[in-house]
DNA sequence: CACAGCAGATTAATCGTTTTACCTATGAGG
DNA sequence: CCTCATAGGTAAAACGATTAATCTGCTGTG
């Protein structure tokens, strides 16, 4: 059905070894030779057989993608630039689903090599570690571990945000997140803490605890930040039904830039990571890793703030 | 570095071909063989080598799957749905980005085709055609194609959520979409205005021409139903700046049941889908053209009603 | 006793490509 | 005129599995 090597060989008169020499420029094939089988090659619509090719050079061309619980909202876009990374360097992505279970992880990563996978990227659940591999691995956002390739500045973006609120006069700051379970949400919380000013009064504050945001914004807190966009838009509309707007009533910062931080009224500020870049260098250390086996170090990126509308310009009181 | 099938031949003194007919259970081979055969082959912790297998049988066991725009908000369900569906019946996926350009999504396609799927699943961008593929192909959600596999019942769903208006009591509502190009929403729409009862007015409203939902509430109109609980937000965002609160002042139902419909408050009542029915299907319909290329018929999975906190029975004025 | 039939195993071809080692003119240099 | 380097090309061996065809003893039967 499809053409191989061999015909275009057979057309032309000459051995499949010409041809592939030809057509990967590696031997010493005459200009003309070249320009005849390409020639040919294309009048066909040749592709080389994938298979063929991976068995004999042990290469298949994809990588596996793990990632962690759908939850996670930053899943798509993550996902979206991991490909477009891919892509450039002339991989594939074979994507499986950690099925929110620690267990399933370690299944999902064998999946991946039993289909031929040349290397993952996993983007590990939160509280998991990934065991070692038959094949180069590449974690991204893995805080402590050594596998780690890259992560995004979680403490870095924390700060970012509690600097911002700080500059545009708040003092009494509510730092919120979900759960203590999530290192990425305590390292932005760390990141927050860490950026106080010396005159300000930071509190830390966890979902799970049910703590009552709306009384500690009546008692004087002026501004909240969260460690997720997910968390500014339930307080946001818990606060909304009490009476409380946004941005006369208190100030709010999100983390993550989801989707609907731009479209909502008034617009979030938030904390957005730069996907592409985190994704560009996962892929550029585990295609090292896969080319050379040579140990990748580990890199940090940097967030940044999306400076929108739910952060108000408090007046001095004193100059 | 990894066992293959020749070393548990070899430690066990049989030829290669027992050894690959005992694990597959196809050939005649004795019990006690095949005992001892599969104890080596777990001993060495073997698992065959994909391309080996895809070369000699043709089949890579990988489909492919191209995903629309991102600005889809379906997408990491879907996805996750369709990777679940494949993995019960043996294949993995690979994951393409249409770059949210309709010619990327061919190239995306042939990309996938290049890398050794047996077959591709894809939701197309909207206004685009999937053009004859030379593997098998499921669409998802093309409502008028012929390649159609599957597409969740949007014009059942928008009835389903005007019946649900007029139940409680609501007879003025306003339909809202972002934008006529798409046929989703198109379809949507259709839907709401099909289900209307005789003594209810529906209007058609679409964001793209900046409608203004606030004075139209203030005029009468007690209900909203979106084409998207994205469009949901905004406008719930937008109506709560001008003092219109949510569901005392109107009534409100979203599309698609994302993320943060039930964490917002009150919790977004919304249509949706059961992306793992229309995976699953998809992916029996794809398998069943892989192996015996007998073309399937096109389903239609019903949408359904997440009934939450946004819609008010409203007090009955005569009986 | 000869032979058919069968269980249990093996041989060898095959999938499509890459790549090493080898072959053969041709022209240059001595 | 002989040798030799070299450019241009080819043959053949992998890679790791599957599977159709074949072989080898047996057993049971007429």
């Amino acid at each position: 059905m499809k053409p191989r090597l061999s015909d275009i060989a057979r057309n032309l008169s000459v051995s499949a070894a010409t041809v592939s020499l030809a057509l990967s420029g590696k031997g010493r094939v005459s200009n003309e030779m070249v320009a005849r089988i390409k020639a040919e090659a294309n009048r066909l619509g040749y592709s080389p057989n994938p298979m063929g090719k991976a068995l004999r050079t042990g290469r298949s061309q994809v990588i596996g993608l793990v990632l962690p619980d759908v939850a996670n909202p930053l899943f798509p876009r993550m996902a979206r630039s991991i490909v477009m990374a891919a892509e450039e360097h002339d991989f594939g992505v074979l994507i499986a689903d950690s099925h929110d279970s620690p267990a399933k992880q370690n299944e999902a990563m064998k999946r991946l090599v039993d289909l031929g996978s040349d290397g993952i990227v996993v983007i590990p659940r939160k509280g998991t570690e990934v065991g070692p591999q038959p094949i180069p691995v590449a974690v991204i956002d893995a805080l402590g571990s050594a596998q780690n390739v890259v992560s995004a500045d979680h403490a870095g973006g924390g700060a970012i945000a509690i600097g911002h609120l700080q500059e545009a006069g708040h003092r009494r700051i509510l730092c919120v997140g979900e759960t203590r379970s999530s290192l990425v949400q305590r390292t932005r919380i760390g990141g927050m803490v860490g950026a106080a000013a010396p005159d300000a009064q930071l509190l830390q504050l966890w979902l799970e605890d049910a703590p009552d945001v709306v009384g500690l914004i009546r008692d004087g807190a002026t501004a909240i930040a969260t460690t997720s966009d997910m968390i500014a838009l339930q307080l946001l509309t818990e606060l909304g039904k009490a009476g409380l707007n946004l941005p006369e009533d208190y100030s709010l910062v999100g983390f993550d830039n989801l989707d609907f931080a731009g479209i909502i009224s008034p617009a979030l500020t938030t904390i957005g990571t730069s996907e592409a870049e985190i994704a560009e260098r996962a892929i550029l250390g585990l295609t090292r890793l896969i080319n050379s086996g040579a140990p990748v170090e580990s890199q940090v990126v940097p967030m940044h703030l999306v400076r929108r509308e739910t952060v108000k310009q408090l007046a001095r009181r004193k100059n």
